[in-house]
DNA sequence: TGTCTTAGTGTACCAAACACACTACCATTC
DNA sequence: GAATGGTAGTGTGTTTGGTACACTAAGACA
């Protein structure tokens, strides 16, 4: 049971920040702890690194036994390794963030976690560990990014109207966007396909779905196209 | 001696990938090994993480230790931890970046290391572990950051001409730029303050010497300026 | 049929990016 | 001291992309 090292070895986590998006606004995924330290407070889902496993299958499979969640868009954030902490003893943690479509994930808590539960990023609770600078981090990360990759429509659902990609930029960015700019560049980038679809139960003129035209992408990126925003 | 823990740990370790800049080329420093694995091949500057320091103290210190050189500009850059990449044991390396005044930092070979020298990126040995995969990494992070960052000063001695800057971004965004626009964009920033000095000891005409305007920067951020070349 | 809500569209102006070529200065050499 | 070689330093016109801005279209519902 015991393992022993000649020199002494700090303990290596992966947390991960999941972002989500709904109608309203972007989410964060957090757990809430059952066991010490930080009991029944909230965090980041994650956990320990095994020794067979790299960084990113240690943090699909903490994130899969948290929350249930798999396969989503991830990547490494950075690594956070203050002496004190955890207080239990020295622990650097690798953080990733990922972006899943809210929609089609249900969540559910399983065994380590208490409890599972998106929360706004505007609103969230104090949470467990230096997550509150995790967080703060991968959405800082996740603003400067979103301008030159097209990640958003990691959050979208498969097929989506203009106005409401338009509405997880304004929400990511902070900022208001002048529509007509806005569809104008989007769509002349040609990363967008037409669907021909549109969409069903509103209670107003319904709109045009989209999907993100993957295949297009890596064609034109191929050709030194840069996504910008 | 022996040090035991109730879960296997992986060992940590920091590597940095140590950036200079001369007349002719962008250089990386680099480490001959004198202790196996890869006894006498060349390597990053880096080592083991002790228990009571931050991550950044631990690759300040080992690169102090190795090579000589202190408080550089020094950033997170990526943390590496296949499970085999080192041949020992389990072995997670966080890896830094660093950007120093080559001409200002005369290096010398310590303890650990037999040999340590500035190579040129563009003619670099086979190197220990993954750490070509590292430098590569470092490469692209530099080339994406010194166009939105003013990072590249760290790089040239306190005083330079604008010609000297300019051949620095060619060097490292390898690419020609317009002799004129560069001076128009650059001088228009209000970032460089003139020192009213001229090279010295040029077999040409002499240019004027500038320097960063390190608070006028500091400034502007503040105001909402983004630097962008 | 009118009202409400969101979808969808075009143009004019301004600022920044880019392309481009000559003169000035200094040191060295003959 | 004249000529040469090498780098410093300078301005303009064109093009492109960014930004600001307001109305009509469609469909649901009362």
């Amino acid at each position: 049971m015991p393992y022993t090292y000649e020199h002494p070895h700090p303990a290596v986590t992966v947390d991960a920040v999941v972002f989500g998006c709904d109608d309203a606004d972007l989410k964060v995924l957090l757990i809430q702890r059952d066991l010490p330290p930080f009991r029944h407070r909230w965090a980041l889902p994650g956990g320990f690194v095994r020794l067979d496993e790299s960084l990113e299958d240690a943090a699909r499979r903490e994130l899969h036994e948290e929350t249930g969640i798999t396969a989503p868009y991830l990547e490494q954030l950075y690594t956070f390794g203050q002496p004190r902490r955890d207080p239990r003893e020295r622990v650097i943690s690798v953080a990733y963030y990922a972006l899943v479509k809210l929609s089609e994930h249900a969540v559910h808590a399983t065994s380590d976690a208490l409890n599972v539960a998106w929360f706004p990023v505007a609103d969230l609770p104090s949470l467990a560990f230096d997550h509150e600078e995790i967080l703060e981090s991968a959405l800082r990360r996740l603003k400067g990014k979103i301008r030159y990759e097209p990640i958003g429509f990691e959050l979208l659902p498969g097929k989506f109207p203009l106005s409401e990609l338009q509405r997880l930029y304004e929400t990511i960015l902070e900022q208001p966007l002048d529509k007509r700019n806005f569809r104008k560049k989007i769509l002349g980038m040609g990363l967008l396909a037409d669907t021909e679809e549109i969409q069903q139960d509103v209670a107003h003129r319904a709109a045009r779905l989209y999907r993100f035209d993957e295949p297009a992408y890596r064609r034109l990126k191929k050709a030194g196209f840069n996504f910008e925003l």
